[in-house]
DNA sequence: TTAGTATTTGCAATAATTTGCAACAAATGT
DNA sequence: ACATTTGTTGCAAATTATTGCAAATACTAA
C-alpha cells in the first residue's frame, strides 16, 4: 500500500470522525503504528490534520480572538499586572487602556474590588464583566478591527466628559526628553483624552520601551505618576524619571 | 480516550449547561477527577473555560459564550434571520439591536457584504469584527452587564448622530393598538432613539410575541416598515399591519 | 539486469507525558 | 472552631513518543 494511500484514508477517517487512534489505523492500514505516527507527523506538518497524543483530530480552525492572544505574551506583563494591582483602591474611577498590559491587569483584579472602570477596549470590558462590584463605562466610537478597541472623535469625546481618579497606560515607549510616545496616531490620541481626564497617571511598561521613542506624541514624561516595569528599578537607569519626581514600582 | 476527546466532551457539556461538576465528568469521561481537574485546569489556560470550585463554568458570558449560545435557541430565529437578510444591500448604514435575533442575522451575514453597522451590542461588534467589509460604530455607555449591551445617555446621544438606512429592532412586543413596547425601561430608551435615526424600522418578531404589550414604550406601530416573523404571513391576524401599510415577511 | 543510493518500515532502547493515588493544604459550610 | 469538601503536590506505574539502527523496498543509472 502507497504512503499515498494511508494518507487518504487517515483523513477520510478524519472526515467521519472527530478522532483517529494510532492502535486503530495501526491495524486498518497493516502497518506499525511507529508508521502511523510518522504518517500523521507529516500530515500534521501540512496543516491537515492535528496531531495529538495516541492518534490525531482534525486540524481546528485557531483561536484568533484577543482573549485567546492573552496567553503568548503574558511573562513580563503577568508581572507588572501584578505591581500594579496594588495601586488599586476600592471605589476609584479608573481609566483602562487598551493594551494587553491593561487586560491583564483587569484579568487579575481582585473579585470583591469596587470600582468605576472607564474604557475603549473590548477585551476588558469583556473580563470585567464577571466583576460583579465593578461599573464599566465604555466609550464608543469606530471600532479597530486589530486591537480591538475603539478610536476617533467619538470615543475621544467620551473619555472628556470624566475626571478619574487614575489612568492605566499601556505599553507605550517613554523618553525622559521625548515624553510618552505610541505607533499609532489615532490610538495615540485616545490615549491623550485619557491622560488629560486623569488625576494620576500610571503607566506600564516594559523595560525595553524605557528611552524608546515612537512616532506619536502622547504626553510629556512629567505627567505621569508612576512608571511600572518587569524589572526592580534599582538600576541607575531609573534615575532620570525619579528626578523628574515619577514614582517606580 | 484522547484527551482531546475528553476536551471536547467537557467543551460541548458546557455548550449546553451552564455548569459541570468534576464528579459528573469524572464518571462520565471514566477517569479521575484529578485528570478531570487537569483538563479543567489545561482549558482554562487555554481560555476555554473557566475553573472554579468543583467544576467548570463557561468561559464568559462575552462575545464567545453568547455564540454558543446562539446555537440552542435558533429554531424560530434563524429563519427570522435569514428572510432579514434579504433586506441589508450593499453600502447601507444599519443599526443593529442588541437582542439574539439580531446577533444571528450578523452571524448569517455574508462575508462580502460592504456594510455600515452601529450597535451597542458586544456580541454583534464580537461577529463583525471578523467582516473585513464592514465598518463598526460602537455606542457608548454604561455596560449592562446581563446582555452585554451599552444604555444610558451616552448611548442615547451616540445614536443621535446619525441618520441610518434601516434599524434592525430585535424581538419587542407588538401590538396594532399599543404600539411596539420592551420590558426594560431603559434598553426601550435606547431603542427608540435607534429607530429615530432610522429612515426604515425592521422588526424582528417570533409570532407569539404580536398582539401583546410590555411595560415600556417604544414607538407606534405605524413607523414600523416591515415586520420579519418565523411565520408565513398569509394568515388573516397579519392583516390588521398590512392595513397600517407594514410589509410583512 | 545489477550495483548503488535513497527512502521507508519495523524494532528496541530511551525519553517524555499522562494518569491515579496518597498525603497535605486550602476553602467552604455549619 | 470544626468537619467536610475540594485543590495541590510529589510520586510511581502505565502509556505514548522519540531516536538510532538495520532490514526491506523502491528508484537510478550504467
Amino acid at each position: 500500500m502507497l504512503k499515498e494511500e494511508r494518507f487518504q484514508i487517515i483523513l477520510d477517517q478524519l472526515g467521519h470522525e472527530q478522532k483517529v487512534y494510532l492502535g486503530h489505523l495501526s491495524t486498518l492500514l497493516n502497518v506499525s503504528e511507529d508508521t502511523v505516527r510518522r504518517d500523521i507527523k507529516e500530515l500534521a506538518d501540512q496543516g491537515l490534520l492535528k496531531s495529538v497524543r495516541g492518534g490525531a483530530v482534525p486540524h481546528s480552525p485557531g483561536p484568533h480572538h484577543f482573549r485567546d492572544r492573552i496567553k503568548y505574551d503574558n511573562d513580563q506583563k503577568q508581572i507588572i499586572a501584578k505591581k500594579a494591582l496594588q495601586f488599586l483602591k476600592e471605589n476609584q474611577v479608573v481609566i483602562f487602556d487598551g493594551g494587553t498590559s491593561a487586560m491583564l491587569i483587569a484579568q487579575t483584579l481582585p473579585k470583591d474590588l469596587k470600582l468605576t472602570v472607564i474604557t475603549n477596549s473590548f477585551p476588558i470590558a469583556s473580563i470585567l464583566e464577571e466583576h460583579e462590584h465593578v461599573d464599566v463605562l465604555f466609550a464608543g466610537g469606530r471600532l479597530l478591527k486589530d486591537s480591538f478597541v475603539t478610536i476617533g472623535n467619538d470615543a475621544i469625546q467620551f473619555f472628556k466628559k470624566f475626571r478619574a481618579d487614575i489612568c492605566l497606560l499601556g505599553i507605550c515607549s517613554i523618553h525622559s526628553d521625548l515624553g510618552v510616545t505610541g505607533p499609532d496616531f489615532e490610538e495615540s490620541e485616545v490615549k491623550r483624552t485619557m491622560i488629560e481626564s486623569s488625576r494620576e497617571v500610571i503607566a506600564l511598561a516594559t523595560t525595553e520601551k524605557l528611552g524608546t521613542a515612537e512616532a506619536y506624541y502622547v504626553c510629556p514624561t512629567e505627567r505621569l505618576s508612576m512608571i511600572v516595569t518587569d524589572k526592580e528599578p534599582e538600576n541607575e537607569e531609573f534615575d532620570i524619571y525619579r528626578k523628574l519626581g515619577i514614582s517606580l514600582a
